[in-house]
RNA sequence: UCCUCAGUAGCUCAGUUGGUUAGAGCGGCGGACUGUUAAUCCGUAGGUCGUAGGUUCAAGUCCUACCUGAGGAGCCA
C-alpha cells in the first residue's frame, strides 16, 4: 500500500478507503476501550486522528505510543464520530517505527517558550509553530525564484568566500587553513597570508552585490539568493551572524525602477504566502500575532510612501515630538525616527531616498546636488529596515574619486572598476534580508525563530 | 560592545524585612473513566536554588566576579 500524507488525506478523495499513514505522535488520549492518537507528518499544520480499539491491539504496543514516537498505521479513513475533525482513521494495524521515551523526551503537549525551544533546535521542527514557520520559509524561497524567473532575471551564484574585504557591509569572518597556533610570518612579524590556501587573505561574504553587478552588466537582470555572514557582535532580535539575502541587480534601471521593483516584489511575496500558506498563517495569526493577517492584507492594499531623506528630516523636525536622539540634516536616522515615520506619521511602509553621501556606501550614485546619493531604504512596520539598495555610480571618474575619499583600496577592486571603463550603463539593485521578511510574514518577533539553526554571538550548537 | 532585567524540579513560575524539612501548575509515572480534542479525576516520584568567591550565628534571599539567556541601543539586512 502506498503511504498517504496527512495533507493528502485531508484533501479528500480517500474517504472510506483503506489508507497507510506514517508520522510522529503528538498526543495520545483515551481509556481502556479506545485510544485517540494524533499523528503529524509535517506535511500540514493539522494532525490526523487515529482511533484504536484497545481490544484489537496488545496493551504493550499502545503503551509505547507516546508523544514523539513514530508510527505506521493502516486503517480506514472515515468521517469522524467526534467533534474537532472531519475525518479520522480507524486503525486496523499499528506498527511502532521508533519509540520515544517520555521520561526524557523534552517536548510535551503543552506549549514551550521559544527560548527553551532554541535550546532544542533539533527537535523544535516538531512543534506546530516551527512547522508552520519552516513551511512558510520554504514557500517564500520558492516564490522568490518564481518571481524572478517569471520576470526574466537570472539566478547568479556569487561566491561565499571572497578576497575583497572592501564590500563595506560590516565585520567579516576569516577563512583560513593556516595553523592558528604557529602561523607563518613575514619580515615584519605579521602573519603571511601569501602562504594561506588562496595565497591571500580571504573571508566569508558579507554581500554578493559587487559580483552581482558584474553579472547584471552582461545579463541585464540577475539576482542572488544565498547565505551571507556578518561577524558583528550584534545582540538583537533582528540580527544573526549567518543569514540569507536576496540581491537583485538590474542594468538599465534607475532609482525609481528600483523602488518599483522592490515594492512589487515584496507585495508578490506577501500575496504568495497568503495564497499558499493559509493554514499555517491562520495558526500563527491565532497563536502568535492576532493582527498578522490584517497587516499582511494591509501591505497588499496600500502604496508604499516614497519620500526623500530631506523631507523626512523636515517632517521629524515639524512633528514636535521629543526624540532621544536629535534630528538634523546629515545625521543618520535612528530607530526611533524610522519608527515614528512608519508607525505614526504614515502608518504604511516607507521608502526613503536621497541620503547624505557621507553616511552611505562608496558605490551609490551621486546626485547633482553634490550632497546626496541615490540610496533607498524600505522601512516596514514592526521590523524596521527590510531592504537597503541604491542606484549604483556608473561614472568611472566619480566612482574612483569617491573610493579615494573613503579610502577604499582601488587596487583590490580593479575588476569592479573595469565595468565602468568598458561599456558602463546605469544600473541599480537592492538587498532583502530573507529572515526579516519571514519575521514580517510569520509574525515571529525574534529572527532566531525563523531560521532553522541560528548563528549568533556565543551560539552555534546545532 | 553599552544599558536593563532574569537564571529555583523536565517545562512555566512562586518563594515575605536573611531564619527550621524549598512550593505550585503542567509534563512523567501508577490508577479510574465507553469518543477524547492542551481530556478530566485520584495518587506519586522528582531539586548541587547558573558557577566561583565573600558577608553572617544563619544565604534561594545580601555583596563581588564570571557564564548563559531575554529586552533596549549601536551596527545593519
Amino acid at each position: 500500500m502506498i503511504r498517504s500524507t496527512v495533507k493528502e488525506l485531508f484533501a479528500g478523495g480517500k474517504l472510506n478507503e483503506a489508507v497507510l499513514l506514517k508520522g510522529w505522535v503528538r498526543t495520545r488520549r483515551g481509556n481502556k476501550k479506545v485510544a485517540f492518537i494524533a499523528i503529524n507528518d509535517g506535511t500540514t499544520i493539522h494532525n490526523m486522528q487515529v482511533v484504536a480499539d484497545a481490544e484489537k491491539f496488545p496493551e504493550a504496543l499502545l503503551k509505547q505510543v507516546t508523544t514523539g514516537c513514530s508510527l505506521s498505521v493502516k486503517g480506514r479513513l472515515v468521517e469522524s464520530l467526534g467533534k474537532g475533525q472531519q475525518v479520522e482513521i480507524h486503525a486496523e494495524s499499528i506498527e511502532l517505527l521508533g519509540a520515544c521515551d517520555p521520561e526524557v523526551y523534552p517536548l510535551q503537549k503543552k506549549g514551550h517558550s521559544f527560548e527553551f525551544l532554541r535550546e532544542i533546535a533539533h527537535l523544535r521542527f516538531r512543534t506546530n509553530t516551527f512547522g508552520a514557520v519552516f513551511r512558510i520559509r520554504h514557500a517564500l524561497s520558492f516564490a522568490i525564484h518564481k518571481y524572478f524567473n517569471d520576470k526574466g532575471f537570472y539566478y547568479l551564484h556569487t561566491p561565499i568566500i571572497t578576497a575583497s574585504d572592501a564590500e563595506g557591509a560590516g565585520a567579516m569572518f576569516r577563512v583560513t587553513t593556516l595553523d592558528l597556533v604557529d602561523p607563518p610570518r613575514d619580515d615584519q612579524g605579521k602573519i603571511d597570508f601569501g602562504q594561506d590556501f588562496f595565497g591571500r587573505s580571504t573571508n566569508l561574504t558579507v554581500s554578493g552585490q559587487l559580483e552581482g553587478e558584474l553579472g547584471a552588466l552582461a545579463l541585464s537582470s540577475i539576482y542572488t539568493f544565498g547565505p551571507t555572514f556578518r561577524a558583528e557582535n550584534s545582540n538583537t532580535p533582528r540580527h544573526v551572524a549567518e543569514f540569507w539575502m536576496i540581491e537583485p541587480e538590474m542594468a538599465f534601471y534607475d532609482i525609481d525602477d528600483n523602488m518599483d521593483l522592490a515594492e512589487d516584489f515584496l507585495k508578490y511575496l506577501v500575496r504568495y504566502a497568503l495564497d499558499h500558506c493559509k493554514d499555517d498563517l491562520d495558526f500563527l495569526n491565532n497563536m502568535i500575532d492576532k493582527e498578522l493577517l490584517e497587516r499582511l492584507q494591509f501591505i497588499l492594499e496600500n502604496d508604499f510612501v516614497r519620500i526623500s531623506y530631506t523631507e523626512a528630516i523636515e517632517l521629524l523636525e515639524k512633528s514636535g515630538k521629543q526624540f532621544e536622539f536629535p534630528v538634523g540634516w546629515g545625521a543618520d536616522l535612528q530607530a526611533e525616527h524610522e519608527r515614528y515615520l512608519v508607525e505614526q506619521e504614515f502608518k504604511k511602509p516607507v521608502i526613503l531616498t536621497g541620503y547624505p553621501s557621507e553616511i552611505k556606501s562608496f558605490y551609490m550614485k551621486q546626485n547633482e546636488d553634490g550632497k546626496t546619493v541615490r540610496a533607498m531604504d524600505v522601512l516596514f512596520p514592526k521590523i524596521g529596515e527590510i531592504i537597503g539598495g541604491s542606484q549604483r555610480e556608473e561614472n568611472h571618474e566619480k566612482l574612483l574619486k569617491r573610493m579615494r575619499e573613503m579610502e577604499i583600496p582601488e587596487e583590490e577592486l580593479w575588476w569592479y572598476l573595469d565595468t565602468r571603463k568598458f561599456g558602463t550603463v546605469e544600473h541599480s539593485g537592492f538587498g532583502l534580508g530573507f529572515e526579516r521578511l519571514l519575521m514580517f510574514v510569520t509574525g515571529m518577533s525574534n529572527i532566531r525563530d525563523v531560521i532553522p539553526f541560528p548563528r549568533t554571538p556565543k551560539s552555534a550548537e546545532f
